[in-house]
RNA sequence: CGGGGCGUAGCGCAGCCCGGUAGCGCGCCUGGUUUGGGACCAGGAUGUCGUAGGUUCGAAUCCUAUCGCCCCGACCA
């Protein structure tokens, strides 16, 4: 392509209302220009990298045995309301009503168009297994969009469904998605983690998300560096830090701790280390009598090490507590506990209130804790000795470094990660209640054994340069570049020596099939090499009289500090081995 | 949805407090000189100051409403 005949547009500054690198990067670029919150133009450089994407995808989906399909934007409600998605998906499900006020929607996903496909469609236990998937935009009106491409309302995604006559060939179907999601974005060129993911509302034992490594990621992912072990954080286990609980060797007393509300600052006062504290949350459930009236909210207390955090979604497993827990306010504090939150423990509490100890908490002895009174804490405190056991011992806080792994090789460590890939082992969620059945062998009608696999083609442009990029702009992958090759003439319009060779490489590169762009716009060099640069085309070739009059032009790849000198006899041979394609 | 902030030229911003001819940098257009790292000189174009009301002789500026956008949080997965 010769930069002439396409469309190259870029700042030099970022708007002022883009928020992170990724997205400053596409703007600038001329990648994407914003028409809405969370609603993007793909603009000509932009769509290059997405299609690369797309292609990517549909190779290797193809060859992992999946049949690509379409399913619309725009889908009617009867749907959704089949499956009640139509209520419980919310304020995000963007809904629209047609000329005669029917209702619709706009896809944020596809399960239901999938599962009527799918019961209409299969009749036989001989048309198993089956996969599908489309690519396809969705809309989700995000409560607040932003990241760019990364939280938009409108982005692209590759959805797959697959269908299987029971749980163990939906594992295997499963099996499949994993192999090839590592082959996708092995091929995309990214560094990637597939992490153990909580599986919510849907329960079941099969999900994993595909998290691209970049320390502005929005997910903390656990990992073993000397196993295979990971996990996003939400769900990483974590172990009890003592092997067993130690013999109090304290005495139990209260200290005065004036004005210390905070762990840290008991420990500091106290001398002791922050492993030593243990630090109350109050949680509260909301309950309601058969009429729907309010009654008084049960009232939870959880016991985290000082130094550990609690993990709001490990919390929600617990029997009893469930997902809708809230932070219990003040006057349910005082009035179970008798005092203002900074001094709260288990000890000397004015109604009860249901005490779940974390793993860690369980196994302390001699430890620190609120005593129920405003200015002081409690020492020595020993369970059974100076408190009954906990009702719950439960992993309610998040992993941190140097844990133990789950898997028993080694300690964990964190880094953060963009989920760019999902996939999900459904079972009978959507077919059940659309009633999507096929017949057996035994020639009775069986539940289809569903999963879901999804990519963020999108998210996948922003996460790539979160993860590859530096002051000057994008550094691309070679697969996801607009353009693998960018030719810098010094003076291409000026000298016949300069526009010899370089149509001469341009043509040569072209014939070879590298997607090379051809810098002809007569640019100044500064703006020229600049502009090449924040795009992030990682293959350059700067040729000018300067070099060809000792027959050199000069290689220089977007990450190299300096450029290579090469023989301009021998260019097109050296540029096609430097490219990842040629190897 | 709660809290905070911002809407002035294509982009980045000043002007607003204290009402009186709408500005700066970059970009853009024309001509010239330049051409190996975002050139220089000369000339030029571009705004219903987000929108709608109100106050006033007079509103970008003060008041009210409204829309849009951004940030933090919550929510979602």
């Amino acid at each position: 392509m010769r930069a002439s005949q396409f469309f190259i547009s870029t700042l030099k500054e970022a708007p002022a209302d883009a928020d992170i690198t990724s997205q400053k990067l596409m703007l600038r670029a001329g990648m994407i220009r914003k028409l809405a919150a969370g609603i993007y133009n793909y603009m000509p450089m932009g769509l290059r990298t997405i299609r690369k994407i797309e292609a990517i995808i549909r190779e290797e989906m193809n060859a992992a045995g999946a049949i690509e399909c379409l399913m619309p934007v725009v889908q009617p409600a009867e749907l959704w309301q089949e499956t009640g998605r139509w209520q419980k998906y919310g304020a995000e499900l963007m809904r629209v009503k047609d000329r005669h006020g029917r209702d619709f929607i706009f896809q944020p996903t596809s399960e239901e168009a999938i599962t009527d496909i799918a019961r209409g469609e299969i009749k036989s236990y001989r048309q198993l297994p089956v996969n599908f998937y489309h690519i396809q935009t969705k809309f989700r009106d995000e409560r607040r969009p932003r990241f760019g491409v990364m939280r938009g309302r409108e982005f692209t995604m590759k959805d797959a469904y697959s269908f299987d006559r029971d749980e163990a060939s939906a594992g295997v179907s499963y099996d499949k998605m994993f192999v090839a999601y590592h082959k996708i974005f092995n091929r995309l060129g990214l560094t990637f983690r597939a992490v153990k993911a909580d599986t919510g509302a849907i329960g079941g034992s099969r999900s994993h998300e595909f998290q691209v490594i970049a320390d502005t990621g929005e997910d903390a992912i656990a990992y073993c560096p000397t196993s295979d072990y990971a996990a996003n954080i939400e769900l990483a286990e974590a172990l009890s830090l003592n092997a067993s609980r130690a013999s109090p060797v304290l005495e139990f007393g209260k200290t005065p701790t004036p004005g210390k509300e905070k762990c840290e600052d008991v420990a500091a006062l106290l001398n002791l280390p922050l492993s030593r504290t243990v630090k109350s949350i109050v949680l509260a459930v909301d309950k309601a009598d058969d009429k729907g009236n309010p009654l008084p909210a049960d009232i939870w207390l959880l016991l985290i090490r000082g130094d550990h955090e609690l993990n709001e979604i490990k919390a929600s497993k617990i029997a009893g507590l469930g997902k809708d827990f809230r932070f219990a306010n003040e006057s349910e504090i005082i009035e179970h506990f008798g005092c203002m939150p900074g001094y709260l423990g288990p000890i000397g509490l004015k109604k009860p209130v249901k005490i779940v100890a974390d793993r860690t908490v369980a196994t302390m002895s001699d430890f620190v804790s609120g005593a129920n009174e405003e200015g002081f804490h409690f020492t020595g405190m020993n369970w059974a000795r100076d408190l009954p056991e906990p009702d719950f011992i439960a992993d309610i806080r998040n992993v941190v470094p140097g844990d133990p792994a789950p898997d028993g090789n080694g300690v964990l460590a964190i880094q953060r990660g963009i989920e760019v890939g999902h996939v999900f082992y459904l079972g009978t969620v959507y077919s059940k209640p659309m009633n999507a059945t096929f017949l057996g062998e035994n020639g009775k009608p069986q539940l289809l054994e569903m999963g879901c696999y999804g990519i963020g083609v999108t998210r996948l442009l922003g996460a790539a340069i979160e993860q590859n990029h530096d002051d000057k702009g994008i550094i691309w992958p070679d697969a996801m570049a607009p353009f693998t090759v960018a030719i810098a003439p010094m003076g291409y319009d000026r000298s016949e020596m300069v526009k010899t060779a370089v149509d001469t490489l341009y043509s040569d590169l072209k014939l070879a099939g590298v997607d090379v762009l051809l810098d002809d716009r007569g640019e100044r060099p500064g703006v020229m090499l600049a502009e090449l640069e924040l795009i992030g085309i990682p293959h350059r070739v700067v040729i000018g009289e300067r070099g060809l009059k000792d027959g050199k032009v000069e290689y220089q790849h977007r990450r190299d500090a300096a450029a290579a000198v090469v023989d301009v006899s021998e260019i097109a041979a050296f540029v096609k081995a430097k490219l990842v394609a040629f190897k």
